[in-house]
Parts: structure tokens; C-alpha cells; sequence
DNA sequence: TCGTGCATGTAATGAGTTACATGATTAT
DNA sequence: ATAATCATGTAACTCATTACATGCACGA
């Protein structure tokens, strides 16, 4: 199985959000609010658009079209929204536990069930990657002298280990506030 | 100018701290130690290690050839530990920051001036990473109602912003614990 | 002997970056 | 005038992943 393609969803998301775009508003989107976390550059953007205009995923807002001729506008169809759903409705696994972020950027509805579940999975997902960083600290630093040997590698072991702490504790700091 | 390559990079250190290395060896230590945050599969390994090889940053180790004759063991050549040491070296910026952990990785000495300098370029970074996306939060989510508008997004920048704050903390922490 | 793991390699594919390219508009 | 920005597009190249492939060793 190839590896699924993200930045179709992310287009998705944006014309979902707001209507009408165009490449070029889109390119932009991926330089600044998106940017913090993605990014595409507009040699990649333009033929997806396309790909996705034969997919019937996004069609071209022609209400749009007199205002200025050169610039295409799109906007997002019932396929389209129907694939962006099942794209955030998607388990999250270790694996693709990087797109939470991304998914979470297109909820907009703070009482959305799909935003309290993402939340709780990155909760499930983050303790076990701690307890899991925590055991290989206790084997590899267990003794001071294995931290003087590797030091290096002992801090960034420990740097990861309170960065996980700090991300479980503020999962569930977050999920204690929708309520 | 093309990306810079870090696998070789990434290989050199390995072979640095352990001699007469295989491709095997090294495919292992991306999938346990350094896996945390690095991976390389095996289909490029192989290859980079021939070339590597050509380049004259490692050689093989011809004293362990007789033991098992279908493993080639590698080890660091003068030329590679330059190399090694050239990219350890090389400013860190805002763009190839991502590299920081894995250099630290290599360096095993607790008062290595490149350690400190590392975490000290670390937390001028993200400092101003950590106040731009505060300037972010006030200019997108000043209001309530622009909260509610954007729950996902206010959510994942104010995870950023958190991320961030104890990343510094930490590093100002470390930087003090090394004297 | 049959599956699994070790150890090495190549080939095909896909995704992303850089560079190349054009025409229109806007600011200096 | 001319430089920069808008807006779109294609081409070349690199990188990484997946799949394909071989031979040996070892245990059930």
C-alpha cells in the first residue's frame, strides 16, 4: 500500500473553511496560519488542485470567474466534504500520531466528538510513549557513569521525557476543560 | 543549492563511537537507540555506505573480515571524522534546528564547548519562536468569540506556545546544570 | 524441511524541492 | 522604465519507501 496522501485533506480542509480560494491563497495559507506545522510549496499545490478537480473533490466557484480572469478560484463539493470527514474520522496511531495537530486545525466546533477523541487517543498514545521512554532511561542511565559516557544521548532521552510529560499533562488538562 | 545530506552524517557518528560497524548494525540502531527521532531503511543504508566508501570518509575493517565472511564491517577514516566534526560544527538556524537533537546524540563529553553552544543557539531560537507564536495568539484569539470560531486552531497554538515555554525552561535549566 | 532471521543488494514508485518559465499588474 | 509581486504552470532532480531478490544459518 503506498503511503496515503495528506495534502489533498489539507486542501480539503482549507476549502472547507473557506471557500473560493485560489492557489495562490492557498500557498499563502501554507505560509503563514498552517505553516507552524505544514507546509507546501505552489509546484506541488497547482497539479493537486487539478487532480483533484478530475476526482470531482473540488470544482471551480464560477460565480467568481468575471472579478479578475486569470486568477482560479475553487471550492469544495459534497465528495470533497464527505472525504475530508473520513480523513479526520480516521484512527490515529502511533504511526500517523503527527496529523493530529493538522486534523485538529479543521475542527472549528469546540463540542465536536471527533476533537474530544483525537485528544483522548494522543492522551493513550503519548503515556505509553512515555512509560516507554521512561523504561530506556532506567536501562541506559540507570548508573552515573553511564550518563558521563553518553551524555549527549542522556539528555536528549530526558528532554523527550519531559516533553511527553508536559504533553500527556496538558491532553488532559485540555480534555478536562471541554466539559 | 541541493538539500544537505544527513544520513552520512548521521552514519559517521555512529561509526565514530563504534568501530567496525554493518550495514546490519547500523540499520538496527535506527530502528532502537536513535530511532526516537531518526530513521533510514536498509535500501538506503547499502548504498550509502558504498558511497561513503568511494568518498573515503569510512573503510572497511579488513582485521574483522575472517570471522564472518558475508558481513562487512565499517569503521571512520581521519577524512570522515572531519567530516563528522565539519557538521557538528555548522550554525544552527531556525531551519535545520530539527538536527540539534540528533548532533547532540553524538557528542558524549558533558563540557564540549559544541554541546553548550548548541543549547545556547537552541534556546535563542526557540525564544523567539516561543514570542512570535505568542504575538500569533493575541493577534488571532484576543476575543472569545474568535476562540470559539477556531476551537481547533486556538487549541494547537496553545499547545505550541506551552511546547515551547518548557522547552526554553529546560533548556535554561540544562545550560545552568552544566557548569 | 520449512519457516524465520541475518546480511546484503537492486528496482520501481512516489512525494517534495528547486529551478525554469510566462504574462499581468502594481509600485518606485 | 523597471523592479517586484501576483498567479499559474512545467521540468529536473533528489530522497525515501516499498517491493523484489538472493544466499546463508539455525531452530522446530
Amino acid at each position: 500500500m503506498p503511503k496515503p496522501r495528506i495534502l489533498p485533506n489539507v486542501i480539503l480542509g482549507l476549502l472547507d473553511n473557506h471557500p473560493n480560494m485560489s492557489g495562490r491563497d492557498i500557498e499563502n495559507e501554507f505560509q503563514t496560519e498552517i505553516g507552524e506545522f505544514w507546509q507546501a510549496s505552489h509546484s506541488q499545490i497547482y497539479p493537486e488542485l487539478k487532480r483533484m478537480l478530475t476526482d470531482g473533490w473540488i470544482k471551480i466557484a464560477t460565480e467568481y470567474v468575471d472579478e479578475d480572469a486569470k486568477v482560479i478560484r475553487y471550492e469544495i463539493t459534497a465528495d470533497g466534504h464527505d472525504h475530508l470527514l473520513d480523513w479526520l474520522h480516521e484512527p490515529i496511531t502511533a504511526e500517523n500520531d503527527a496529523l493530529s495537530s493538522l486534523k485538529l486545525y479543521f475542527i472549528h466546533d469546540r463540542h465536536s466528538p471527533t476533537l474530544a477523541k483525537i485528544l483522548r487517543t494522543q492522551v493513550e498514545l503519548h503515556t505509553k510513549k512515555l512509560s516507554h521512554l521512561r523504561q530506556r532511561q532506567q536501562q541506559l542511565f540507570s548508573k552515573d557513569a553511564q550518563i558521563d559516557q553518553q551524555y549527549g544521548h542522556f539528555l536528549i532521552l530526558t528532554r523527550a521525557i519531559e516533553r511527553e510529560e508536559n504533553n500527556v499533562d496538558w491532553l488532559q488538562r485540555t480534555l478536562a476543560g471541554l466539559k
